[in-house]
DNA sequence: TGTACATCAGTGAACGCGCGTTCACTGATGTAC
DNA sequence: TGTACATCAGTGAACGCGCGTTCACTGATGTAC
């Protein structure tokens, strides 16, 4: 996307400082969160004046997508890298690496977090751009499942209403026509209760109700994995 | 909380200006999020300046604890009319009244959703008169359980490890020691399933993958019912 | 290698906006005798 | 039933704040010859 080795000094310039005010930025929404994310006080922080900003970034919203982008491809890189350095035929342990790297990665960035799975940002609407970095994720548990199917392994095969089954192609165009949509269904409720659960935990939702987080998730998971076939 | 009659003329005016006061901040809500919703405004569609809101409401933080309340309140009444309405003996129905009333409800009131179970809004800290009600619908949902366990109906019965029993603590006291820990570990994983679904398909995270949400949150949440051994 | 011109980063002032909250005030409603 | 005082709702102006964005500018960096 940038320049591989920005030749003149002015180049280095210009991609350093786009830099630091992307990082200072996300700074700036881990402390106060998407809403309260400002352009005037990201260049208070850097020492420049506020309108020099718009050197670098046409508009706040289009900073905020920068953000975006980078906040997805920051969890799919944790919940990637896990996940290549678990043995191919190890599925649960696959499955377990994403679910513990996204939840790790949450904890440890819980504003950038809730900037692609909280409530959308009042009066900003994600442009297209975001949308390839925002399936990385799922892209993975899906290649899990596929290996799954190859290993002859998955979730019990109960019947797919009829309505159901139609309803659901787009993810079956998506997913290759190999998955039966029993497994499909299956692979959504095993991410909706790994999402779910991180965004209830992000939100205080087990606050007086679970002491420790840490084992109760691994356990969940561990469940959710069965529901999957995994072992 | 309010005088059930009030006697004289002025305070029946003030009550039905609170009213008004919070209904239209509720409609700002819905129109346009928590985190732009502005005093100002409310009194501008009233009709009146707007320093006049500061006789019934000393902060503004304050009317968002008003509408956090209602929120919590309007999803719980929903959910547990429905769930009223079903006989007491049909575990499964009671659960699918349970969740369609909180899908529903989502739904038609989709920031105010966000407002409780959405990313906190920044600079509001929820005071503790919201605990109560937002345990409405959890409480709710533990009822049905445990009215599973007088069935002799449950999930499967898998061991709990140790250090996760240790952690659901705060939990098993409240849901009272007559729940095996097997059975709050499934009660919570539903409770995320339904929670978890519905905040992510309010942020759209379902979009181009399943075109048809009723018919897929149906089945969904009857697979969970079936985790919890409801038939 | 040196000069002439074009490009671009950063400045500082300004525009226009909306916000939450305070305060001294007026006039209507309620209460006590 | 009528008067005197207290309570309270609503007014309008003001304070102080921070925001996103625009614009004409200066001075440094880069490029072509």
């Amino acid at each position: 996307m940038t320049d591989a080795a920005p030749r003149t000094a002015r180049a280095r310039a210009r991609a350093e400082l786009t830099r630091e005010i992307v990082d200072t930025a996300r700074a700036h929404l881990e402390a106060a969160g998407a809403a309260s994310l400002s352009l005037r006080a990201v260049a208070r922080d850097l020492g420049m004046v506020s309108s020099a900003i718009y050197r670098y970034f046409p508009s706040r919203d289009d900073l905020l997508t920068h953000l975006i982008i980078d906040a997805y491809n920051g969890l799919g890189d944790a919940a990637e890298v896990r996940e290549a350095a678990v043995a191919r035929e190890d599925l649960l342990g696959r499955w377990l690496a994403v679910a513990h790297a996204c939840r790790d990665w949450a904890l440890a960035h819980p504003q950038e977090w809730a900037l692609v799975y909280g409530s959308p940002v009042p009066g900003y609407a994600a442009p297209e751009a975001t949308i390839g970095p925002g399936t990385r994720v799922s892209a993975t548990l899906l290649a899990i499942l596929a290996d799954a199917i190859g290993q002859g392994v998955g979730p019990d095969a109960v019947p797919v209403p009829r309505r159901v089954a139609r309803g659901i192609r787009p993810l079956r165009e998506f997913a290759g026509s190999a998955v039966p949509d029993a497994y499909l269904v299956a692979g959504v409720m095993a991410r909706t209760q790994l999402f779910g659960h991180i965004g209830l935990e992000l939100d205080g939702q087990f606050a007086n109700t679970i002491d420790d987080l840490d084992a109760f998730f691994d356990h969940v998971m561990r469940r959710t994995a069965a529901t999957l076939g995994f072992a």
